[in-house]
DNA sequence: CGCCGTGTTGAGTTGTGTCAATAACCGTGG
DNA sequence: CCACGGTTATTGACACAACTCAACACGGCG
């Protein structure tokens, strides 16, 4: 449980990039700096075998990249939602707040991940995204890419997919802040930053985390001083090594069976 | 939070009633058993607005009802996903399990509701779905409706705005097993039940809960004896008066300011 | 009627929260 | 480059909400 990245878009990736990798070169060598049309974003955003035609389709509705700095939100709760956005760099967090002001972090989205799912139902996105380091996303208009699902049957079930992921994801987290010790938690979440990170190209052992103590709590349940006192133990047990954000996994065995 | 039902399935019923009532009347008297042929069950499914022609494609995919008893199960984890599923009558719980054996209800569905959302993901469902009570639901085969959605466009919005909707569900979920304590779950829990029986046309101040201390406790993350106190807690208090399943609700402004 | 699943209540335990002091880290500006 | 201030992280002592275990009560059904 947990252990899942809902529908995991790099997995896309990866088997685009090997199987493909020079189907989709630059057309030409200069294009506007807001305007990445190398495909860069398709292979990450979409499933592999598609023509060149319909990569064309696509290419044209992902109209812009925007840069996000740490600390600065890309869309608020309530928001009017337009448009779905892909994280192409950096990572972010999403959070839903309470009316008396307690806060939920509900998700981290790294490169690849999509951000504002959510906002689909009510035409308001229902949760704020905010970089928690300097990040870039990709810009993808809703009604535009309901009209290519509608044209392209590959991509309508894959967009089907990433919703139901994200379904499927956030279930995983239900188990675990319903029946999980802190220490399971912390574990748990542990793993699954190093499958997501592994899968992204960086080494699943050693790596950092992008997020605070406060966040990594707040998404897992609990305060930021037991995440700190779950570090400690699971390094007094030898199960990792870890410095401030920075992880090392000493025995991953161990850790699943917390 | 969490008062949401989601992207509320049962508002198009409410609307499609009253603006529609003469539109859809039966073609025919006489139909077979597994096959009802009224378009009651495309009330509940489907919004509001589509021409005879839209209700009756959508009407040849809904291809049968089925009916499960109390306790039966409707799917497993890890089942081959063919089909959604809404609720006619009865009620669900859905639920996944650890690997040691850990169960935690990850949500429960009244008539209208969709079960099922998560499989589209990996093809397999990713819960169990059980009857809490002897139900009927009536079958939507996934492929079957992918097509559609690619020709109908009311219908397409209409199935990504369910998903979202349960997107949306689940995070308002994860912030309650998050941040609030035994006693707010428990009030939000009933506010949520009341506003979702009331849209279905039951009272909203008295009604029975379908399931067990049991269930509620792992759907809110709490054992069944707490869920127990806190029933009796709000009793005490003036805001609930409970006997077993049978709640009334006597305070609402109360409730909400648990 | 008696049984079994379900729900209630009590007493004692424990995991996590709270409050607080200190340490490490990071970005900024001198 | 280092000094500085603010943010972030660690650790300790204590409190309390929820859990555990256990006894008992209720209620629907055979």
């Amino acid at each position: 449980m947990f252990s899942t990245d809902g529908y995991d878009v790099v997995d896309f990736v990866a088997r685009y990039q090997s199987d493909h990798t020079n189907d989709v070169t630059p057309s030409a060598p200069e294009r506007p700096a807001t305007r990445d049309s190398d495909y860069s974003m398709l292979e990450i955003w979409m499933p592999p075998g598609l023509t060149p035609l319909e990569l064309k389709r696509i290419d044209s509705i992902i109209c812009t990249t925007r840069m996000i700095k740490r600390g600065d939100v890309l869309f608020r709760a309530n928001d009017n939602f337009q448009s779905l956005y892909a994280v192409q760099a950096g990572s972010f967090k999403t959070v839903i707040m309470h009316r008396d002001g307690r806060e939920q972090v509900t998700g981290f989205q790294l490169s690849g991940d999509a951000l504002g799912l959510g906002g689909v139902c009510t035409e308001r996105y229902s949760c704020d995204a905010v970089a928690i380091e300097d990040s870039s996303v990709c810009i993808i208009p809703f009604h535009l890419l309901e009209i290519l699902c509608r044209e392209v049957k590959v991509i309508q079930h894959h967009v089907h997919r990433m919703m139901s992921g994200e379904i499927v994801r956030e279930s995983g987290l239900l188990m675990l802040l319903g029946t999980m010790s802190a220490e399971e938690r912390v574990a748990a979440f542990l793993l699954n930053m190093s499958d997501r990170l592994k899968a992204r190209g960086y080494s699943s052992t050693e790596f950092n985390l992008p997020m605070t103590r406060k966040d990594m709590g707040s998404y897992l349940g609990m305060k930021l001083e037991t995440v700190s006192r779950m570090f400690a133990k699971l390094q007094k047990d030898k199960l990792v090594d870890t410095h401030g954000k920075h992880i090392r996994i000493l025995d991953f065995e161990g850790l699943r069976d917390v």
